[in-house]
DNA sequence: AACAGGCGCAACCGCTGTCAT
DNA sequence: TATGACAGCGGTTGCGCCTGT
């Protein structure tokens, strides 16, 4: 058994509580610097101090280490301290552990002081500046009526606005990445510079590398994660693998996402047009590469003709007999290398996949119910991903990440059938879907 | 100048999990 | 396996300084 703390104060001298004095700071620190090692009754015993070991851990932890970073806090750490306490909590260790140099009892004084008091005091002019905003988007961005990531967008707002009331002045250098923990897999996601072309003109991830584009003047900050366990509903017990997060320059404020307006009406055109154009770009590839190969294809009347003249403009398609299939609408038959639409969207699933994540830890606090809900379906989706055979054709639920994953996985994996509502609708098993909101519902492909 | 109240910060308290005995 | 000290964490307290009256 531990030697017992009272063994060493069995003389009853009367332990020192309160404020250190320097000379005792000037004991413990040369004892720890020379020969710091040990228990903390060791410590106080061995420093000559009448003090408890406790007592001497947190002063020199919180205090006296020479790894501290003393001073007031720069506004990169306030935002990153806001951002982190949104998502973790009063983690303070957590929060802690991505600031290097200051411990968690000042960020805890420093939020319970400072942060608190301003975020409280920011409620209103959130409401106020988010609703001016709105009204700027509606006159130089025509963004009206409903949004899909509507609370996404008051994230974004009240980040923004937290960090514009407080001072940022000051701060005219760039955000610092030294201070964040290190990630292996986000780091590179949200790397501002231009990448490298990528010679696939099918591979979409390049939409994905860095979803936010705009510029309102604002500062957004990014947070990148990934989610280990199902069944956790918040984040504390180390689900973590990885985490970074991005600050965004003042002036880059988010308006789209994946090339998609932050905003927009669902079948809006202006939602359309992006998606539209990614899926021509597809297509481009598919006829040249892949369609040519075909030995025939295959569908129902009118979602062959859908697909005819819509997207196929005339290219010489071999052997079309009007076969009907049920369950789908349009099958092309191809040669062995059909598995090719999976392999190559895999990376871009994955971008979205992630960037879900991301939205989801911003409802942890504000919306649990939809954080748990999210994650359940995006494990799910995750789960697939991972397990995806290159060489097998593979049911992608493509579309419901940009609506509802969780609600449409748990609907395909309860029902197992094509829902009515026109916002989602999986393809059969084995089918590749690539509609987006389910306007191209007769896409299912599949190669045979 | 004196006092009260607010505020920031350091330190303490109490709890939980871990580990040595 | 039981026990108790330790490490770590988050909440709370209290002291000293500042500011307004």
């Amino acid at each position: 058994m531990r030697k017992p703390e009272d063994k060493f104060n069995n003389n009853k001298v009367k332990l020192r509580k309160g404020l250190w004095p320097r000379e005792e700071d000037e004991k413990l620190i040369k004892y720890m610097l020379s020969d710091g090692q040990g228990c903390r009754t060791d410590i106080a015993r061995n420093a000559g101090l009448q003090r408890c070991g406790k007592s001497c851990r947190l002063r020199w932890i919180n205090y006296l280490r020479p790894d501290l970073r003393r001073g007031a806090f720069c506004p990169q750490e306030e935002l990153l301290i806001l951002h982190l306490h949104s998502i973790l909590g009063n983690r303070w260790s957590q929060i802690g552990a991505s600031l290097t140099g200051r411990t968690n009892n000042e960020i805890k004084n420093f939020w319970n002081s400072t942060l608190k008091k301003r975020l409280k005091n920011t409620t209103t002019i959130t409401t106020s500046t988010s609703s001016s905003l709105n009204n700027t988007d509606s006159t130089s961005n025509p963004i009206r009526g409903g949004t899909i990531f509507p609370v996404l967008h008051e994230q974004h707002v009240d980040i923004a606005t937290t960090y514009l009331c407080a001072d940022i002045s000051s701060s005219s250098s760039p955000p610092s990445t030294s201070m964040l923990c290190p990630s292996t897999l986000a780091v590179n996601r949200f790397d501002q510079s231009p990448r490298q072309h990528i010679n696939d003109p099918y591979d979409m991830s390049g939409g994905a590398q860095f979803p936010f584009n705009g510029g309102i003047g604002m500062v957004v900050v990014v947070a990148f994660f990934t989610i280990s366990s199902t069944s956790t509903a918040r984040l504390g017990s180390s689900p973590m693998a990885a985490f970074k997060i991005c600050l965004l320059t003042v002036g880059e404020f988010s308006t789209e996402y994946l090339g998609l307006l932050l905003g927009a009406k669902k079948n809006s055109t202006m939602l359309q047009e992006p998606i539209i154009q990614r899926f021509c770009k597809k297509l481009v590839w598919w006829k040249a590469s892949s369609l040519s190969l075909a030995r025939r294809v295959v569908g129902m009347d009118e979602s062959l003709r859908f697909w005819h003249d819509t997207w196929l403009g005339g290219y010489p398609l071999k052997n079309i007999p009007c076969e009907e299939e049920k369950n789908d609408g349009c099958i092309w038959l191809g040669n062995e290398e059909g598995t090719y639409s999976v392999r190559s969207c895999v990376s871009f699933l994955n971008e979205v996949l992630m960037a879900w994540k991301m939205f989801c830890a911003l409802f942890v606090d504000t919306n649990p119910k939809l954080f748990h809900r999210l994650c359940s379906g995006l494990d799910g989706l995750g789960s697939k991903l991972s397990h995806l055979d290159v060489h097998t054709s593979t049911n992608l639920q493509f579309d419901c990440l940009l609506s509802d994953p969780s609600l449409a996985y748990i609907h395909w994996n309860a029902k197992k059938v094509i829902p009515s509502s026109p916002g989602w609708s999986p393809p059969p098993l084995g089918f590749l879907k690539i509609n987006l909101d389910g306007q191209w519902r007769m896409s299912g492909i599949k190669v045979e």
